[in-house]
DNA sequence: CGATTCCCCTGATAGC
DNA sequence: TGCTATCAGGGGAATC
């Protein structure tokens, strides 16, 4: 995603801004964002945990938190495929970068580079786990003070960042692992499994372009593959995979856990 | 510290 | 057919 954002709009000049959705703001107001994003370059891309970032000219920054259901297009599209876009800049292409939320629950946040790094959304942000110095060590260490359940620890993103719901539960059922489990009390070969399979899932999805249960598109449009593939999520009642039994949901601190009550037991 | 609940918003779905 | 009530979902805030 970041990677073909980069592709198309790197180097380009944000030449107009238009808001759809003033609320998904948070921290800078709409007439401080319209009056200070237009005429910028963009200087980098990146993905940081599960926002994109925009480095922009003056030392600005762009920070956009999809959510389940936000996303990014580019090029020309049909009034009806971007009803939905809350930002949309045009480029000095000829083209617009659209943002799309159906739900608005994406959260946007502008200003200096500075102020933005020091936001607690993104200061706080635990280690990456793609990151090339994420180790077993560090996991187990982070995990090891843990008292709350497996499950909910791989979703705050103050412990590990870039874990979303779909993916713990798919990380869990791949590492056989039960989602209840207090995190201090996984055995050292139990902290390996879930290493190697949060490596191995979250590689997978990027791979596979997301999982477009809800809302996940490419800048084309074009939806990711990662859904049909999901062995666990939103899967309950149908048979596991590995052993056919069926899968459970429960809710574990609010959120929906998917696991095979064989396959991963406590 | 950890768990729960609420909230944001709207399309999808269930129930009538 | 069409209406209304309910729910899901990421994640932060407030509350227990």
């Amino acid at each position: 995603m970041v990677g073909d954002l980069r592709k198309k709009v790197l180097g380009r000049r944000i030449k107009a801004v238009r808001l759809g959705a003033p609320k998904i703001l948070r921290g800078v107001s709409p007439a401080y964002f319209q009056k200070n994003l237009s005429g910028r370059k963009i200087l980098a891309v990146r993905r940081v945990a599960k926002n994109i970032f925009f480095e922009l000219s003056g030392g600005y920054l762009l920070a956009v938190h999809p959510k389940m259901t936000g996303h990014f297009l580019y090029g020309r599209f049909s009034p009806s495929a971007v009803k939905h876009a809350r930002l949309e800049f045009d480029l000095d292409s000829g083209l617009t970068l659209y943002f799309n939320d159906v739900r608005k629950f994406a959260r946007v946040m502008f200003g200096s580079a500075e102020k933005i790094k020091n936001a607690k959304e993104f200061s706080l942000l635990g280690p990456d786990p793609l990151d090339k110095n994420f180790t077993l060590s560090i996991l187990s260490g982070l995990l090891k003070s843990k008292k709350g359940r497996i499950k909910s620890v791989l979703l705050d993103q103050k412990v590990i960042a870039g874990i979303g719901n779909i993916y713990a539960d798919e990380i869990l059922f791949s590492a056989k692992i039960h989602p209840l489990t207090p995190a201090y009390r996984l055995a050292p070969a139990e902290l390996k499994r879930i290493f190697e399979a949060t490596k191995k899932i979250l590689k997978k999805a990027v791979a596979l372009r997301g999982s477009s249960l809800s809302d996940f598109f490419d800048l084309a449009g074009r939806k990711g593959f990662y859904g049909p593939r999901r062995l666990v999520y939103k899967r309950p009642g149908q048979p596991c995979y590995r052993c056919q039994t069926l899968i459970k949901r429960i809710r574990i601190g609010g959120r929906s856990a998917h696991f095979c009550p064989k396959c991963q037991r406590i």
